[in-house]
DNA sequence: ACCTGAACACCGTTCAAGT
DNA sequence: ACCTGAACACCGTTCAAGT
């Protein structure tokens, strides 16, 4: 056989660290975060549970470097993209946060993953995206931080959300709209007097557009920045 | 000493759901999410694991309940207040986000036990809280349920980091101050280049104030809420 | 040097047997 | 009726033994 130079890997691929993560990802996709397994994944690797250890140092480690693939595809064509089809920082902020959403639908569990991991790279990525376009709205650089970080947690307590709601759907063995209509109705249950609002509103849980209201909420935090900076207003235009 | 009428049960008290899910959050507390076990539980209760599952379903309604009994206690004062301290709507959801933070920060695992169960109880309550105070700030019905859902995902998103952050440090073996500074170090170290905001936030991160922080976003999002009515200004006041 | 896979120390949960 | 605790079916992780 021509072993030349790049084919290496052909049918009997080196164990990688790409490889594993890839395998990881498409494994949680598949059967959801309590489907990740040493042992389900070895056994897709065709290689036994103690091999994966020379290139991962524990599940965490494997849960964030599986995350960080995601994420790092998800923000990549919103912060350094060919067309920058946002004009302004408020769009930019916008398309950044949709990428997220999108991403986390399409791959639930990264919504676990992405709140564990305090400080490491896929939420720094996020963080990052954020800060510059927060920079460039002018907010006073005192302000930064705690503005970043608002938008940085909401963003991650809508993950967290979707994660945990794909998680129960997936034990009762049901699908989204289902699992929806389940809560409704234990809401619409609930007593009227102690629990007034969640019951009404248990209609509009039925029918709603989760990402409409995630939008919705950056919407809020922008208008939030917006007002505050007009608190000094300056020479400014609208 | 005297044994008077009340101590009902001395030392050989009889299971309860409230006895387990008060032992649970004792656990919880002294030794982290991770120290939560059917077996340290029994042990404490001077019981047998399997006798648990008498009054509880299993480890997920445990951890719900435990979560319940903490969100319960920190928005009864701020919802049913003797003294309503705060005399409007805005000063009673932040002083509602501020009781979940400070249960929160006592009670780190409740961060992430928040956010599972979508639907149940210690969710609603904080959802029934938010909900009647927005009303109260007449937001227009059709945005009521987008405006509650974006405070109420903030504040999830923050208990989780606040959780994470807890178990990593508890994982580390260090304590919050330390921790932070760890972050801190790890992105002082970023790539310039790739990681300009964040790298220069790692001073920031050091000496932030948590809370401070926390209630920055609650006005934030209060901020958009009432700019978002200044829309179709009514002939209202100030 | 790298993979293998049995073994270890745990889990949550069940269920026959006790009382 | 309720508790008991051994047993089951898993986990993540390690490490001698192989190649």
């Amino acid at each position: 056989m021509a072993d030349t130079s790049p084919p290496a890997q052909r049918r009997d691929q080196a164990l990688s660290r790409d490889r594993i993560v890839a395998t990881a990802v498409a494994l949680l996709d598949s059967r959801g975060e309590s489907g990740l397994t040493f042992r389900a994944l070895s056994e897709r690797l065709a290689t036994g549970p103690g091999a994966i250890y020379g290139h991962i140092a524990n599940k965490d480690d494997l849960l964030t470097a599986a995350c960080d693939a995601v994420v790092a595809a998800a923000l990549r064509p919103a912060a350094a993209g060919t067309a920058p089809t946002a004009p302004t920082p408020e769009h930019r902020i916008r398309a950044i946060a949709l990428g997220m959403f999108d991403a986390i639908d399409r791959h639930p569990w990264v919504g676990a993953a992405l709140g564990r991991g305090p400080g490491q790279l896929p939420g720094v990525r996020l963080l990052e995206a954020l800060g510059g376009e927060v920079q460039a709205l002018d907010v006073p650089p005192t302000a930064q931080w705690s503005t970043v970080l608002a938008l940085w947690s909401y963003i991650l307590g809508v993950a967290g959300q979707n994660a945990a709601n794909a998680r129960h759907g997936q034990t009762l063995g049901v699908d989204r709209e289902a699992f929806l209509a389940s809560v409704a109705t234990t809401w619409a249950a609930l007593d009227p007097d102690a629990y007034p609002f969640t019951r009404g509103m248990a209609g509009a849980l039925r029918c709603h557009d989760d990402r409409a209201d995630f939008l919705a909420g950056i919407d809020l935090i922008l208008g939030g920045i917006r007002s505050q900076k007009d608190i000094i207003p300056g020479p400014g235009s609208v």
